[in-house]
DNA sequence: GTGATCTGCTCTAACGTTTGAGCAGTGGCC
DNA sequence: GGCCACTGCTCAAACGTTAGAGCAGATCAC
């Protein structure tokens, strides 16, 4: 806008046609690389050489800044789809989450969308809560080149349809904690040692009776949980209770769920590793509302934490999965992938789960 | 992976080299309209005019069913940057939210991605935590032409430098629960009336002082709440104390800020409005700490609902605002605005806030 | 003075799509 | 037999960008 006012050096007229309607504001068209090149009397290629600073720009420095301030003054943005188009690349990287309405996944995204900025991407958001099979999805964004890769989390561990196929095609596709057979392409938390932790907590109190909300037996974490949840135990020597494990899933009414299938067991547990924050607090409600008291009753430690955690009564002794991280680490695998073809499995591993001690563990009472 | 065996009709060559490393899988190229063309052994055009059904097609059935065959064989995809480039359309709305790990923003998220779906459109994501003015941001995925439009949220109210002339633009842009100026494109969800249920129903319960822990002064929202909760207090012919009111914000820190300040207050409230549940889940937090017993001493009602008002101790009374309807509605407005250069300003009605009593609300104790 | 090299540009093709214009062949009408 | 309309296609331009090849003029070595 500044310096419009003398007359440019020799421009037969500068972007399109632009009386401004009274009426309604109307979008003026971008300026191009034409206009540009007009408006600094060079070429196109000169304009596209000095502006995406090409190491084959040869131009004088008067040129250089001619076309400099004939861009400025334009708003010359490069189109994207021309770029796209010649470079078959988008800058784009998709993400596919089950529940956008999840506390950990908007952490995951979060973390996601400071990687793919920082690595001068941007994120397309999928929705794997489609009606047609996401598989399709995902192939028709990869297939009409709309992302250059993608970030997958399939939910509770069943793969939509035709992702095997997806997976051979060869896409710059990163899986988020889970595998597939023969894809290199992941990461993952360290979900055994977050469950471990968290078990390791209980034990530490001088719990005996530990009990283990899990998630759905097909879940990739919930298996790798498991694993951290039984190998605590059988550390510390204390016997695995037959029925002191429900797999029921992740969500807050899977908790309470859980909870109520968990205190019929005899001996009742004196505390409870539960496998997903939002499972525990739905858990907690339960107790609440059973009359059952926590800390003092029951020993209530989750895997995960997120800010929903630290509001509960009791707030919640949570084990803090990185998630944030896992989301750069996921956007960081596929950059690489499509930057240099490079392509490997991760867990993430530091920063390490943390323990954080709330209220909702105690020692358990000895006159039970 | 069905109907791989018999080899095709006539093919000279279908996609490009495909010897299949067996190092690295490769992502074979695309097939191009091109390529069915070959196949098909008919021009590009014919093959455009008939995939995309065109009514300017004239073909033979027996050419059209080859035409479609041979894209099927080769699986054929159009190339979204190709049809970009000609039709100056992306089909893709971009979207910038201030907090994306805030459960109401998910929810507005999930409710926009799911009319994007249905119009045919996806969203971007873009990020408005970003160092940079957001403005900036926002310029370049319209001006580079990433995005045929964009759904914006600015945080508490502050316009994000640039904001004016970008609206000036005429670019199509719908504000969420905020309003510029001379831009018509908004749309808000009746907070107002949000407000006053909520206070109404401590009203209804016999509470006659009344607080109310709003966000801050700049904000959009802050202020409508503010009328609401004034209205129903003044119909009701109660009066409004002095120093009833904080202005702190909307996380959960803030809520516990206004509990402290607002449990000073002579004569102390025995009711609070909260204008944000995630606020209000603090100030639960704060009031157990400090030994205020809800609802006994103190009845809580906020507005706003999310899964976790649920599962709080007491569970919430929440005024639900519909943030799902309004993504859909922003994503709505700014599809028509694209597609038929409509815009207006549009306040979420239908469906209306709605109360859900739950256990933080009881009539005072008389005994006060 | 001649050839080689360098500087500072321009020309042109290509990416994959859409779409207006054009064209050969057929059939009908008068 | 001449004209028209219709069918069923093809041709070619255009969208905005990038990048290899080319070219005129200046400078330099010998």
């Amino acid at each position: 806008m500044a310096g419009d006012g003398q007359p440019a050096a020799a421009t037969p007229e500068p972007p399109g046609p632009k009386p401004p309607l009274p009426g309604r504001a109307r979008l003026r068209p971008m300026a191009t690389l034409g206009d540009v090149a007009a408006l600094a009397g060079v070429s196109i290629s000169a304009v596209s050489r000095v502006l995406s600073d090409a190491p084959s720009a040869r131009v004088s420095e008067a040129t250089r800044e001619r076309i400099v301030k004939a861009a400025r003054d334009l708003q010359y943005r490069p189109n994207f789809a021309g770029r796209a188009l010649k470079s078959a690349r988008t800058q784009v990287v998709g993400l596919v989450v089950p529940d956008l309405t999840n506390a950990l996944f908007t952490e995951l995204m979060h973390g996601a969308e400071d990687e793919a900025a920082a690595k001068g991407y941007t994120l397309l958001l999928g929705r794997a809560d489609d009606v047609r099979p996401e598989g399709e999805m995902i192939a028709r964004l990869i297939g009409e080149g709309r992302v250059d890769g993608m970030v997958i989390q399939v939910g509770d561990g069943v793969a939509p349809a035709g992702m095997g196929e997806l997976l051979a095609s060869g896409a710059p596709i990163v899986l988020i904690n889970s595998t597939y057979p023969g894809h290199a392409g992941s990461v993952a938390l360290d979900d055994r040692t977050g469950a471990r932790i968290a078990t390791q907590h209980l034990i530490d109190l001088g719990h005996e009776r530990i009990a283990f909300a899990n998630g759905l037996p097909r879940s990739f974490t919930a298996k790798r949980r498991r694993v951290g949840y039984k190998e605590a135990l059988v550390e510390a020597g204390l016997p695995i209770f037959q029925g002191y494990e429900t797999r029921v899933g992740y969500t807050a009414d899977n908790g309470r769920t859980a909870l109520r299938r968990l205190m019929e067991r005899e001996p009742r547990p004196t505390g409870i590793v539960v496998a997903n924050v939002n499972a525990a607090i739905g858990l907690l409600a339960a107790a609440r509302a059973d009359g059952i008291r926590v800390p003092e009753d029951l020993s209530v430690a989750t895997v995960h934490d997120s800010w929903t955690a630290e509001n509960t009564w009791p707030p919640l002794t949570a084990v803090k999965m990185q998630f944030y991280d896992m989301g750069r680490a996921a956007v960081r695998r596929v950059v690489r992938r499509i930057e240099t073809g490079e392509m490997a499995d991760e867990m993430i591993t530091d920063p390490a789960p943390e323990l954080i001690v709330r209220e909702s563990t105690a020692p358990p009472r000895r006159d039970v």
